[in-house]
DNA sequence: CGGCGAAGCCAAAGCGCTTTGGAAGACTCT
DNA sequence: AGAGTCTTCCAAAGCGCTTTGGCTTCGCCG
C-alpha cells in the first residue's frame, strides 16, 4: 500500500494525503481524519526510502564506532546503549553504527554525513580540542558530544558529568581522614573525563597543601589487569600512597587483587575510591571490601543523549547548550583513616 | 556531483555511466575505464537513498536491539561488535540497531523488513523454537543465527561454538581428576547454548555412571552478584560440590568471592572452570588462581557473521549452512584433584 | 550481398515520497 | 458588485538512481 493507492481509493491527490498524514495546516480537518483514518486503517506506512530521497532526512542517529585490530571497545559502551535504547524504543529510532579505522574516523564522518545516512550524530570519549567535534561542527550536522572536549573557538551541545567535582570530593574526603598520600589509577590521560579527574583530585589535595606525586599517578587503559599493574607498582615503591582514586570498578578489581597478593588490607592499609558507572553485572557494593565509588549512571546519559539528539533533529534544541550532571559519592567500607 | 553531472560531462547517458560503474557487461572496456576515471577524479559517490529507492537494498545489516527497564544488555555484545567492525570496516558496512521492548520484537522485524532498512538481520541468543528466527525465516530477509535455536521444520543458517563439547570435555576432567559432585552455575537456561553447555556436562558425568543433582544445577542472569548468590548456595548445602563449572567468566568472579567468604579455596576445596568469550578487561590468567576455561573468542564469531552476511546478501553464500566452532579446553591452576 | 546477431549506447519510465506553484471556490470588505 | 483573502485542494516537478526496451552500427556468415 503506498501514497498513490492510498490517494486513490480515498478520492484524494497525493498532496493531500501526504499533508494529512504529516499535519500540515492547510487541509480541512474533516479531510485529515478521514485520511488518518484509511492509512490506520490499511495499515498504510510511508516508505522511508522515498521519503528519505525526497527529504533527505534518514530518522536514525549516528555512531562512528572506532575499531581495529588493537582497539576494544569499551564495555560502558553497552550500558550507554541500554540507554539509548530506552528512549528510542518507544520514539522507532534507529542508531546506525558505522564502524571505522580508529585512526580515521574522517573520512566516516564525512561519508555519513555526505550520503546524509542519519540526521544527528552524537561524540563519546572526547579529547581537548577533538577533531571529531571540530568537523562535525563544520559539516553542520545536529551533534551531541558525551564528554567534554575544549579549546575550541566555537561553543557546542554536549552532555558531560562532574568528574571533577567527583574526584574532589573523593579526594577532599580522603585528605579529611588523614590520607597524605594519595594515589590516582586514571583511564586514557588523553580524554578529556581523565584531565578532569586528575584535576579535581589535584585541587583537593592543595587545598590542603599537598601534592600529587608524579609517581603517584598513572594513566592506562581501563582494564582488571592494568588496575593490578598499576597499583603493584604504586604500592611498591618507597612513600607508597595510603589512598588509592580509580577511574573504573574494572581496575578497582585489579587493584583489590594487587593489594591482596601485597599482603596488603584495605582499608586498613589503603583506602580505595573507584568511580563508577552503574554496571548492572559488577556492583561495588559486592566488593569483597565494599567500594566507596563516585557514581553516574552511564545508562541515563544515554537515554538522555537520545532524547536531546531527537530534539535537535526536530528542531526543539537549539544553540550550543551544555548540560553537567553532578557525581554521586557514596562512601562504603573501603575508606578508612589514614595508617598511623 | 550526481550521475546526471557525471554523465553530462563526459557525454555520455546516465545509463550508460551507471553500467559502466557497476560493472555491467553491456559497455566498452575503453568507456567504462574514462567512466571509473572521471568518477575518481570527481570523487562522485552515487546517493545511497536514490539507489536505495530504486533498488530497494541499503547497504545495511541490522539487529534488533532487545530492551526495556528490566532489561540489561550482555557485556558480550561489544566484544561482538568488535569483531563485527573489523569485517565492517574495511567494507563500508554499517550495522543499523533497531531498539525494541524485548517482549515485542516481532512488530520491530517486521517494521524494519518491510521498510527495507536492512539487507539482512543476524540473532543472537536464541532459544530452542525462537520465535524470531521463524519469523525472520518467514519474511524471507537474509539471516544468520548467532547460536543454535532447535525444533524448526526447516534448516537455517548459523554460527555456533560447540558448548556441549566444551562443557563435556571440561566435566571429562574434573571426573576424571577424582571429582564425583559437579555443579553447574549457568546463564539463562531457555537459551540455547545453557541447555547445550548442561548436556555436555550431564553427558560426561553419565559416561562415568554419575548425574548432577537438581541442588547442583543453577541458571542465572550472568552477573558478579549471582555468581557469588548460587556458590555460596551451591557450598553451604550438604553434599556441596568439590568442582564446579560456570558459564561466564564475570559469574565466575563471584565464584571467587564466594569461595574465599566460605573459607574455602580454589582449588584444594573446590575446582573451578569457566566458560571465557576473551575479553580485553578481564582475563581468567589474572585471576587470584588462575582460571582455566573452555574458550572462544565471540569477537572473531563477530567477525565471521559480518563476512557470512556480506556474503548472503551478496548472493555468494546460500542455503541452511550451520557452522559449528570448536572450543579450547585452557587447563589453569584453578583445577586440581577431588579432596580426599 | 542480404540478413542476423552481438556490441555498445540511449531515452525514458520507474522507485514512492515531498513540495512548488497554482487554481477554484467561499467569504469578507468597501 | 468587484476586488481582495482565505481555505482547501491538485497537477506536476523534483529527489538521484536503476532498469527496461529499443536503436545503431558493425562484423560475419551463407
Amino acid at each position: 500500500m503506498n501514497l498513490k493507492q492510498l490517494a486513490h481509493m480515498l478520492a484524494l491527490s497525493q498532496t493531500t494525503v501526504s499533508r494529512a498524514l504529516n499535519g500540515y495546516p492547510e487541509v480541512n480537518e474533516e479531510t485529515r481524519r478521514r485520511v488518518m483514518d484509511a492509512a490506520k486503517r490499511h495499515g498504510y506506512r510511508p516508505n522511508p526510502s522515498a521519503r528519505r530521497l525526497a527529504t533527505g532526512k534518514s530518522g536514525m542517529i549516528g555512531y562512528v564506532l572506532p575499531t581495529g585490530a588493537a582497539v576494544d571497545i569499551d564495555p560502558h559502551f553497552v550500558e550507554f546503549l541500554s540507554g539509548l535504547g530506552d528512549y528510542a524504543r518507544s520514539h522507532e529510532l534507529d542508531l546506525v553504527l558505522s564502524p571505522a579505522d580508529a585512526d580515521d574516523q574522517e573520512t566516516t564522518y564525512r561519508r555519513i554525513v555526505a550520503n546524509r545516512q542519519v540526521d544527528a550524530v552524537y561524540i563519546s570519549s572526547p579529547r581537548p580540542a577533538d577533531r571529531r567535534v571540530a568537523l562535525v561542527n563544520t559539516l553542520g550536522i545536529p551533534f551531541i558530544v558525551h564528554g567534554r572536549s575544549e579549546g575550541f573557538d566555537f561553543d557546542y551541545p554536549y552532555l558531560d558529568i562532574d568528574n571533577e567535582g567527583a574526584f574532589h570530593e573523593a579526594a577532599r574526603l580522603l585528605v579529611q581522614l588523614g590520607h597524605r598520600r594519595l594515589a590516582l589509577i586514571n583511564g586514557d590521560d588523553r580524554e578529556t573525563f581523565a584531565i578532569h579527574r586528575e584535576r579535581g583530585l589535584r585541587r583537593a589535595l592543595a587545598a590542603s597543601g599537598l601534592t600529587l606525586g608524579d609517581r603517584h599517578v598513572c594513566s592506562v587503559v581501563m582494564t582488571e589487569e592494568n588496575g593490578y599493574r598499576a597499583a603493584r607498582r604504586l604500592l611498591e615503591q618507597d612513600g607508597a600512597p595510603t589512598a588509592i582514586a580509580c577511574s573504573s570498578l574494572i581496575m578497582a578489581l585489579g587493584v583489590v587483587r594487587a593489594v591482596r597478593d601485597l599482603g596488603l588490607s584495605i582499608p586498613g592499609d589503603v583506602s580505595l575510591i573507584a568511580h563508577d558507572d552503574v554496571f548492572p553485572w559488577l556492583k561495588p557494593e559486592n566488593f569483597s571490601v565494599p567500594l566507596s565509588t563516585t557514581r553516574s549512571s552511564i545508562r541515563l546519559a544515554g537515554a538522555r543523549i537520545a532524547e536531546r539528539l531527537a530534539a535537535r533533529i526536530s528542531g526543539l534544541e537549539e544553540g550550543a547548550r551544555g548540560e553537567v550532571w553532578p557525581v554521586d559519592l557514596v562512601v562504603r567500607a573501603s575508606v578508612a583513616g589514614a595508617p598511623a
